[in-house]
DNA sequence: CAATGCATGTAATAGGTTACATGATTTC
DNA sequence: GAAATCATGTAACCTATTACATGCATTG
C-alpha cells in the first residue's frame, strides 16, 4: 500500500464522488481544487494508468459515437487508499508569492516603482477575490465541507488585498512607512 | 537578455545585497524567503554557474584555510537583470494546501475524523505563527521593505489559524455546521 | 578527539507545465 | 461549414528535493 502521489490524491478523491474520464477530471479540478491543488493532462493521463495498474481504479471503454473514451471508477482498494490518505496527518502546505519576494528586495526600487508593485499586487488580489465571489454566486448557497473551501479562497484573497492596501497606505504616509531607495 | 529562472531570482536578489557563497545563499534563504520562495543546494550551485556563464555574476576563489570557497558577486549586467525583473509585472502566486484538499473531500470522513483534521490544521497554523513571532523578536524592530514580509507571514498564519478555529466552532455547533458523513 | 559547522558539488528521483498531434461531435 | 468542445495522449522541458560523497576548520 504505497503512498498516493500528489496528483493521485485529487484524482482518487474525485473518482470517489463518481466515475470520470481524464478530461472530466481536468475540467473539475480546474473549477474546484485548482487554486490550492492543480492537475495537468501531462500528469492526469499517466496517473490514471498507474492507478489502474495498482488496482485503485478500473477503466471502462465507453466511446461516444466514434470518440474514444475511458471512464474510470474507483475500486474498494482505491476507497481504502483515500480513507488512509484522508485520515493521515502529514499535510503539505506551501505558498509561492513573487510579489512578496519582490517586496523583500524592495530596497532596490525607487518610491514610484515600489508603489506600483504594491498597487498592482492589491489589484490582483481584489480581482481574484471578485472572481471567487462570482463562482460563489453561480453555485448558490451550499452546505457541505466542499463549500467551505470556496469561503476560504474568498477570505484569503480578501485578506491579501487588505494587507497590500494597508501597505499602500503606509508607503504613502511619510517617515513611518517603508524606506525605499529614494522617496 | 533571457528571463531569470525562479532560483536565479532569489540568488541575484541576494547577491545584489552583497557577495555570497552558495552555502551562505542557502542559509540566508532558509532564514528569510523560504516561506514564500525556497531554494535547495541542487538548484543553487548549478544556477550560480549558469549566472556566471551568463555574465550576471562573477566568482572569486577565496579559500579559508584549506577549504575551497567560491564567493559570487553581482555584475552590472546582473544588477540590470534584477531591476528588469523587479519592475516587471508578471508575478507568480500559488498556494498548495493539502488540508484544504482534504476538507474538500471531507464528506468521506465521519464527524470525529473531520473534527480531528480541522483541529490539527488550526494547531499547525498556530505553531507556525508562534515560530514567526519568535523570529520577529530575535530581529527586533526593523523599518524596511524586507521586514514587511515577516509581518505578512505572521498575519497570514494568524488568519489561517483563525479560519480553521472558526470552522472548528461551526462543526461543533449542530445543524448550521458542515455536514460530514455521520455524526 | 568527537561533533558541529562551513563548503561544494552531483545523481537519482519526483513532480510538474506546455505545446503539440490527432480526431470526432456538437453548436452556431 | 466553421468554431468550439469533448477526448486522449506524449515529448520536451523545467523545476525542484533528497540523499549522498567529500573534506577542512572550529569548538567543546
Amino acid at each position: 500500500m504505497s503512498r498516493l502521489s500528489p496528483t493521485a490524491r485529487v484524482i482518487l478523491g474525485l473518482l470517489r464522488l463518481g466515475p470520470h474520464t481524464g478530461y472530466e477530471i481536468k475540467q473539475t479540478t480546474d473549477r474546484s481544487t485548482r487554486f490550492f491543488w492543480g492537475a495537468s493532462y501531462g500528469q492526469i493521463y499517466p496517473e490514471l494508468r498507474r492507478l489502474e495498474e495498482a488496482g485503485l481504479a478500473v477503466a471502462a471503454e465507453q466511446p461516444r459515437g466514434g470518440v474514444r473514451r475511458r471512464v474510470y471508477r474507483i475500486t474498494p482498494a482505491g476507497e481504502q487508499a483515500v480513507q488512509e490518505w484522508l485520515t493521515g496527518d502529514d499535510d503539505e502546505f506551501g505558498v509561492r508569492d513573487e510579489g512578496l519576494l519582490k517586496l523583500f528586495f524592495g530596497a532596490a526600487l525607487d518610491g514610484e516603482e515600489l508603489a506600483e508593485l504594491v498597487r498592482r499586487r492589491r489589484a490582483f488580489f481584489e480581482e481574484v477575490a471578485a472572481h471567487f465571489r462570482g463562482i460563489g454566486e453561480e453555485l448558490g448557497p451550499l452546505d457541505n465541507p466542499s463549500a467551505e473551501v470556496l469561503t476560504y479562497g474568498i477570505g484569503l484573497m480578501d485578506w491579501n488585498a487588505a494587507w497590500w492596501a494597508a501597505l499602500e497606505e503606509r508607503i504613502g504616509t511619510g517617515p513611518d512607512g517603508v524606506s525605499p531607495r529614494s522617496g
